[in-house]
DNA sequence: CTGAAAGCGCTAACAA
DNA sequence: TTGTTAGCGCTTTCAG
């Protein structure tokens, strides 16, 4: 009774019950193989053809089963991506430019924090390497290396921030933390400034080495000392920042500025210096990093070194989709720029030229 | 003549290229419906066979195809999400719980945030149906119809919040606005507090008119007079939250306090008062609405109404998984209760004797 | 340029 | 209890 594919709407009269490619090839009057290249374009259809089928997929509403198409392609169109935490402000905003970028390439995304935990990046993998993800974007701003093998393993295309290994198919984006943060430097120098902290990220992270390297080196070429007893750890955190100000208040002397690893570090330190009665930038000036979207209404605004993440997230995409579709002329290295967006979160230091107020009350303003 | 399905693997002695259900069938020495019958956790398999399985799936490191499951079984273990606009720290703490309940319990998520832009929803909606989600979730406050439409053909479980047809396969979050709100109110009035205004989302959000309802509902329990003047309209960004403080400060008779629709609003607002010179809340009371992280360190910490992100994820993927897998006891309705969390942004009246201690879960720290 | 047919890797009857 | 087999909806040779 081999009735080819049985599929009932073709079998009798009524209306198609599954909107299927045979249900529009029947439609349409063609084979299936024929939707099938009108679909994906191919060019040896012929126009007119091509001009019915799709007359037929408008009006059914059809569109394709993209989980077919992936198994029998091999191409499920989806990219990973891993973030550290997604309720930093900074992620989601870096997310929302991958996703844009990779949706408007035919690409879906599968986002993934890692909260930092081991546990959950591994697992976090393997529900990827289940998805038969096409490429992933690990913007952890630290790697892990299980995570790692399981992935090259499996010979998927990978972009990493900073660091990566260099194998084909692994792409890095380069972020100049030392642009940045120089300038952040320079200014507060500029301003004045000798007594500089800096409070870090979480020590393993390999791009909040970075930023305190930057940091040290800015300083060097500016011709100011080094405390190593102003560099405080903290963890990308606001409560972090809280800590880490709370320390450093407890030092025996105090800076006239201090840098954070990325704003909700800032953030921190500016709520912890409200608690102490202090303030910013009169008492102490406070420069962030990230340049994250409430960093403008701070109180006060906070003077940042910004990091696009739009630009993160294009050159990711850009990367995973090199290797997937142009492997041979995929780039090793992307560059991500970082600048200084000055705002009222610094000024001369304390005791310059500015007399103090009695009380705490609005600063210059615009 | 007939070799089966052809894996090479299978034909000479070479190691496995490809990693697929045959391969470990062969090297257990079963059929590969016993492999999938092992997976699925098929209580009838042969226990000792089901070990053997087991352990060759450990040795060679395999798991199964998730395309290839999904286009047998029909069920691609993908729930959506949709979200206003991740750049909210709302939506990511939403997010957050979303995923790890999911993920709990085996499904993918696919999230996508629409930026109050139809164009962008319909877009969303269309891929969702692509990818064969068995549920979406609409967490985006506002309802649009045309999306609806669309996911109500094909007959996708729906959760969506405040409203929604009533319809099987659709469920609804009814937030309880009106219990936080009028504690807060209550909290205001309990201060002194006779003026005050009210600074709405988007009035085209059911969920925004909801707490504007609740606020006027609250203010005439307490016998308070309701001014039309004092209702603010804003669309819960921090610019929005700006702009409606800014036209608050134009008006003739000033409030005494401020209840915004949300945190992000309350923090433009603060930012404001900030620039004019006013102190919170010695000058002016602020009181938000949703509890994001960032409440606890805005300058000063934020009184705001928590509406937690945690049980709506919750009950959101608890509705779509009963409407998945036991369709009959799907309930239609599910309550998300909100709570005043008195912080310290509100004070008695401005010109009125000397602050009290305000009571009630305060969260001072040193 | 178009159609027939062979699977992609897996699940789910149906047999044994 | 286990194995055999027929597809899920689609892409892709390979003929015609």
């Amino acid at each position: 009774m081999a009735n080819k594919k049985t599929n009932p709407a073709i079998v009798d009269g009524k209306a198609p019950e599954r909107m299927d490619i045979r249900t529009i090839a029947r439609a349409a009057n063609v084979s299936i193989a024929t939707v099938s290249r009108t679909i994906n374009h191919v060019t040896t259809v012929n126009p007119e053809i091509a001009k019915r089928v799709w007359a037929v997929i408008d009006e059914l509403d059809y569109f394709p089963n993209t989980q077919a198409r992936a198994l029998v392609s091999g191409r499920s169109r989806i990219f990973g991506l891993i973030v550290s935490e997604i309720t930093n402000p900074f992620f989601p905003e870096l997310i929302q430019g991958f996703e844009d970028i990779a949706v408007s390439h035919g690409y879906e995304i599968l986002v993934s924090s890692t909260n930092y935990d081991p546990k959950r990046m591994t697992h976090c993998i393997r529900r990827m390497l289940e998805r038969k993800v096409e490429g992933v974007a690990v913007m952890t701003f630290g790697i892990e290396e299980p995570l790692l093998d399981q992935l090259a393993k499996r010979k998927v295309p990978l972009v990493f921030i900073d660091v990566g290994p260099k194998r084909p198919g692994i792409s890095v984006l380069k972020v100049d933390y030392h642009h940045g943060i120089r300038q952040g430097v320079q200014h507060l120098a500029a301003l004045g400034h000798r007594n500089i902290s800096f409070i870090t990220g979480p020590a393993r992270l390999h791009s909040a080495q970075s930023r305190l390297t930057a940091f040290s080196t800015s300083l060097k070429e500016c011709g100011i000392a080094h405390n190593p007893a102003w560099v405080i750890e903290g963890d990308h955190t606001m409560e972090g920042g809280i800590i880490a100000m709370e320390r450093l208040l407890a030092t025996k002397q105090m800076p006239t500025a201090v840098m954070c690893s990325n704003d909700m570090t800032a953030i921190g330190v500016l709520h912890k210096l409200y608690r102490a009665g202090l303030r910013v930038p009169d008492d102490l000036s406070v420069i962030g990093f990230d340049d994250i979207h409430i960093a403008e209404v701070t109180i006060p605004p906070l003077t940042t070194i910004q990091m696009s993440r739009f630009d993160l997230a294009r050159a990711a995409v850009t990367a995973l989709r090199a290797h997937v579709e142009q492997p041979e002329d995929a780039k090793r290295e992307y560059n991500i720029q970082t600048d200084l967006i000055v705002r009222e979160s610094t000024s001369v230091p304390c005791g310059t030229a500015k007399p103090k107020m009695a009380k705490a009350k609005s600063t210059g303003k615009s």
